[in-house]
DNA sequence: GCCAACGTTGGC
DNA sequence: GCCAACGTTGGC
């Protein structure tokens, strides 16, 4: 099992619609970032665990836990030619961007927000603190996972 | 709105 | 293959 954060902008989609979504699941569409894409259709495996993340808003941080809902698939706006996420380099062939479905799957009781994160010895080494990273999906460890999901109790 | 970080593009 | 230019991300 492996552990995962996923960043969206509330502003967008926030946590709190993917919980009234009416299976609770979305499709994480839109990634164009070769090393997010490869951790989605390479080391993603259904049921693995995310911390859904804030971003680009008042108070960025982890709102809340949700799980992966299938097998990676191809990423089906990269053929649409109306969706901003069109790609005419992909093909059905040869698709190029992948991506899974993600599903609530617990509330946390307060939003961990970026700057709690940053206070935190424990959590010195996450890669989501480090300088300059900007993936929007990233790996948690375990025990980063653990960590956080205590503080949002 | 600013700016640092860094990925992508394209000319050579 | 190099690298400058450009675009995007995302915190502040």
């Amino acid at each position: 099992m492996n552990y995962w954060l996923m960043k969206s902008e509330p502003d967008v989609f926030s946590f709190g619609d993917l919980k009234n979504r009416p299976k609770k699941t979305e499709p994480w569409t839109g990634v164009r970032n070769y090393q997010a894409r490869n951790f989605m259709r390479d080391d993603m495996k259904p049921g693995d665990l995310i911390f859904f993340y804030h971003s680009s808003c008042e108070i960025p941080g982890v709102a809340g836990i949700a799980s992966v809902a299938s097998a990676p698939y191809p990423d089906p706006t990269q053929f649409d030619k109306k969706s901003e996420y069109f790609d005419p380099k992909a093909t059905k062939e040869v698709p190029r961007w992948f991506m899974v479905d993600v599903k609530f799957e617990a509330d946390l009781k307060k939003l961990v927000s970026l700057a709690e994160l940053k206070e935190k010895k424990e959590l010195s080494k996450m890669r989501l603190l480090q300088p300059g990273n900007r993936l929007s999906i990233l790996p948690v460890t375990q025990e980063e996972f653990d960590f956080i999901k205590k503080l949002g109790r």
